[in-house]
DNA sequence: AACAATTACGCACCACGTAAGGATA
DNA sequence: TATCCTTACGTGGTGCGTAATTGTT
């Protein structure tokens, strides 16, 4: 039994289901119903009563979930008693981010990773993704969030899933657009768009979705504009200019304030799976490992 | 990190040495060293100065510590809860075991286990290993206490070591053995021998001893008796009739007493590793899976 | 020299993901 | 059929023991 059996457990009997429990942990469903297995193993209990419509605690699993949360709380304590001992190099993080998660997810989080953990200082480097990479191998950075796929990945990065998003097409609010909620590719294809600059890596990721369905940036498409910028791209969108593609998170707030109109793409999944990312043989300080499993590890979650 | 690394850094924070904490955790030293090496990665603090004699806990590490043994305290009660909830059937262990571990050793164990865990009903068959070897093959047991090496051991068994004892040579308290402290072979193959039968694991054992110094039982031997019973032997020895073999856990008394007079044989490693045995594909119940734990465990020696 | 911890290395096991399988509404 | 959990299987990472090394008294 180690930490995470009862962080998985915990999570499991929060949801009242695996697959829930497996998507907010990062992991496949057959890992958490693996991991569930062989805790019930090892009390030699049976912890979960499965039922189609997920599964809910046996009396047994009720108490080893009660002090499941009980020992989780005393090491979460514990390690906020280390952290107020060390030293101050321990506690210095500087994080690079590419523009997306940078600027739309990761500011929310520091702010509820500092309130946990007061004592660490940290810097955050929004900037493409090359350049985040370049930096990181460079130690510049002691972690970068970065989204998949990672472009000339040669096996010295490790990297850990921490956030699932959507691609979506983004459209003015107005005619031919307003009245759909799907585009399909050869649409997008004639449509006037606007795309972000050369390394970025939400271009590259959506070559690379293209790339599969036989279709090319930019000759294939009615590309009206290049653009350095995530907030530059919104703006001409909202102004009318043409059409682009964006991460769902970094449009949250217009769609509610209705500025901006989102289209899923027909027939094509545009998942972007976010990723944790550190060099393999660095030596992590101690911040940067509580940092790694503040996003990756369970409870609600870390992104707003 | 898990319970059993808690277990580790509690038992060598007590005993303020990787080596011995290795010896009572039946563990190699560098597993030690590597785990706690990686415990201090993990908080990323050191947590032990290590000197010539032994180790020392940090302020860290004394944090650690404490909070270790607060939730190996937890995670105790939890189980007894647990144990408190099942139902019978999971309660009850049938335990074999070899003469000397059976006679000498696991009474106590038992009686010990049962104040911890008093819902458990324990049996304790004691016979010869080959015996108890087929009693396990035929589910006739849970769990089995042998000494090492077990004979014809088809793959099909889990074993774990849970106690070492040295072989001694045991003599008469008179002329000529009273005044040595040591023997060698060539002159206990000439010395009056007792030894127990066929099958016997203690006899198993002696034979895979010597066939390494190419000597042969019994005919390299002054073989006088061959017994059934380690009692025997021992009152045989006792009346002075000749001198045999036995595990020291079963001349305690004797030694104290001063009837029985022990001897080391020179220039031999006559190490006992007595074992857990279990079948590989058997699904053990609770309290079979609690006594391994407890054996094999952390903790003041289980064995008295 | 003796003792304690570390490093190196090979092996076995375990946790993971992918893919296929069963059960239930 | 859709949803949820389980089973099967191949793979990579990790923990282990053995043996050699370092370091201190």
């Amino acid at each position: 039994m180690n930490i995470s059996h009862f962080e998985l457990l915990c999570e499991v009997a929060r949801v009242k289901s695996f697959s829930k429990a497996a998507k907010l942990l990062h992991l496949s469903q057959p890992a958490v119903s693996s991991q569930i297995h062989s805790i019930e193993d090892y009390y030699g209990a049976k912890l979960f009563e499965r039922s189609t419509s997920g599964v809910t605690l046996t009396p047994v699993g009720e108490i080893v979930y009660q002090y499941a949360k009980e020992i989780l709380r005393l090491h979460e304590k514990l390690e906020k008693e280390i952290d107020d001992l060390l030293n101050t190099e321990n506690q210095k993080l500087i994080i690079g981010a590419s523009s997306t998660i940078g600027n739309y997810a990761i500011p929310c989080t520091i702010w509820t990773f500092k309130e946990k953990y007061p004592c660490t200082q940290i810097k955050l480097e929004v900037k493409n993704t090359e350049t985040i990479l370049s930096m990181l191998a460079n130690d510049e950075l002691d972690l970068a969030l970065l989204e998949e796929p990672i472009p000339k990945n040669d096996g010295n990065l490790k990297k850990q899933p921490v956030l699932n998003d959507e691609l979506l097409v983004i459209t003015p609010p107005k005619k031919p657009w307003v009245d759909k909620t799907s585009i399909t590719l050869e649409e997008l294809k004639k449509a006037p768009l606007i795309i972000r600059e050369q390394g970025s890596g939400l271009r590259y990721m959506f070559e690379k979705a293209i790339s599969g369905l036989n279709v090319k940036l930019p000759e294939d498409f009615n590309v009206i504009a290049e653009m350095g910028s995530t907030e530059a791209i919104k703006s001409a969108v909202e102004a009318g200019l043409g059409v682009s593609i964006c991460s769902s998170l970094a449009i949250k707030k217009e769609i509610r304030s209705g500025t901006i109109h989102p289209l899923r793409i027909e027939n094509a999944e545009f998942q972007v799976n976010y990723l944790i990312v550190y060099k393999n043989d660095k030596q992590l300080n101690n911040a940067a490992k509580r940092f790694i499993r503040f996003l990756a590890g369970p409870g609600k979650d870390p992104f707003c």
